[in-house]
DNA sequence: CGACTAATATGCAGAAATTGCATTTTAGGA
DNA sequence: TCCTAAAATGCAATTTCTGCATATTAGTCG
């Protein structure tokens, strides 16, 4: 059963000459020659160029070179999967999360997932953008991510449908010892904070709907720049400055109270968490699992 | 040269039985229930559920299925496509656009696009979600989203590459013979509008940015509801409401003087038209279109 | 231009696979 | 328990695939 023609063409990218897949694919030169001669037959594709000798790919593949390669990969983790699956009984279910949520959410709602029946849950860390690429592709089953609250939001549309899961706050905390001392030295002058870049979803929310409304009370200084909100929430511990972060996030620290939280004084956010599935999925499985998130909905 | 064991497959699903889908394969009994023993073989996956009788496709399978059904398609649709690709030597490159692109600036882009080598464009339309899935799984080479100028946005992050066509207006229109009476009315009492659905993309743009500031002026008469902006357009020249369009769309009525442009008196929004790519396509083709679509920008 | 080299194609025979037919085995129902 | 319909299997014919040896062909270097 030939099933891996795909990864013959694919080594055929790789290596840009029929020798050298040849070798690649662990079969003689002239058997390889032959298949690819088939697939062209099979296909009605021209696949190599020959009139240039080490033979290349013909202009069509090359067209296509990005998505033969994402199929054969998308293929081969989903036969991997299956396989696994097949093997153990249990399957394995992939929810896509943004990087924030990882850290802060993401382990309780693990642990409220797991347990039910035979899955492993696998937690795929990612930014926004990487979140919604890896729901549509189906590389992940669900998606976490954080919205603001009272943000207006497009529907889900067509494609993908959408649950509140929970509300959570965006506060600032610093280190309980010199947290007064940064309260009163911000009201003549400075505050020291630790940002998120611009172009993250925290450093949008902060820069957005925070930002502005303190830099008309003081003067804003930058003392770090983290993409990462548990490196936010060291350096804020370590005393460098205020760090917004999600509450679940802060919230052993804040019991310890070696953080406090700051927002009265600098304001905090409104946050969901929103998960989102594909609307084409009619498991079981994975509507018990959809399920269970709504029932973890405040 | 066995090619096509997805279909294999699919058609178990479809069938859910060994039988039935050997008719659908056109092959006979045996022949099927050993291709079926030899897939399972080959991946080390049980496909079908043996111990009932008209046996079943498999709880490993049926978890999978969409996916499969997915890949089974997707490579399909690119076979036929290569197969076109290298028989006419015209490239298909595919545009996803939103809705509203596609009857307002679509024509043009696909003018200015065309003539570029041996391709064919295709316009896909699309609303904004589905124009962010068909680009993400690879249906489309590109697509054409409109974006409020000043929106904050998150950078469109490592997956996709954005860039601005154009810059636009959302304007509102009317007809002219009844445009004065319409705003003389407003004054005290009413204004009739022609509405967008508000989990549209243009309908969250006029409800956010434009109805606000006009319910303290007047009170708001919601006519007639449309997703459609051609549709709005035409209930706009019929005197039923004020409708907000693309300014690209409405340019024709405008110039012949069927419509006037109200922005002076009910306000307008700057759009851009944003032009989006995956990042890791690297083919020439795309390249020259990518240029093109820069070399449009303003 | 001609010899030389490296890449690809092909003739061939043996090995492996696929297929349909006939038959057997098995699950579900009366 | 018998019967029926579905799936599996033995078997022989056929097709496909493979490696080896060899022929072609494109590119290179004198």
């Amino acid at each position: 059963m030939r099933i891996d023609w795909l990864d013959d063409i694919v080594a055929l990218l790789d290596t840009g000459s029929v020798l050298e897949a040849a070798r690649l694919r662990n079969i003689s030169q002239s058997a390889f020659s032959r298949r690819i001669q088939g697939l062209e037959d099979v296909l009605r594709v021209s696949l190599v160029e020959r009139r240039t000798k080490p033979s290349r790919p013909s202009a069509t593949l090359r067209a296509h070179e990005d998505k033969l390669r994402r199929l054969a990969l998308e293929l081969r983790q989903l036969l991997k999967e299956m396989h696994h699956e097949s093997r153990t009984g249990s399957k394995l279910v992939v929810i896509a999360s943004q990087h924030a949520i990882t850290t802060s959410l993401g382990p309780e709602i693990i642990n409220a997932l797991s347990g039910l029946g035979k899955t492993h849950i696998r937690l795929r860390s990612a930014n926004l953008d990487e979140c919604q690429g890896l729901l549509l592709t189906g590389q992940a089953d669900f998606s976490l991510t954080y919205r603001l609250s009272g943000e207006p939001q497009l529907a889900p549309g067509s494609l993908t449908e959408e649950l509140v899961v929970t509300t959570e706050k965006l506060i600032p905390v610093f280190r309980s010892a010199d947290a007064d001392a940064l309260l009163e030295g911000m009201d003549g002058g400075q505050l020291d904070i630790v940002a998120y870049p611009a172009d993250a979803f925290l450093g949008l929310a902060v820069g957005q709907h925070i930002l502005p409304n303190l830099e008309r009370l003081c003067s804003l200084n930058e003392v770090a720049e983290t993409a990462l909100s548990p490196a936010a929430l060291q350096l804020s511990r370590a005393g460098v400055g205020v760090a917004w972060i999600p509450s679940a996030l802060g919230r052993a620290d804040l019991a310890s109270g070696d953080l406090v939280d700051l927002s009265d004084a600098l304001g905090a956010l409104d946050m969901q968490l929103i998960a989102t599935r594909r609307r084409d999925t009619a498991n079981p499985l994975d509507e018990s699992i959809w399920a269970n998130l709504q029932s973890l909905a405040i």
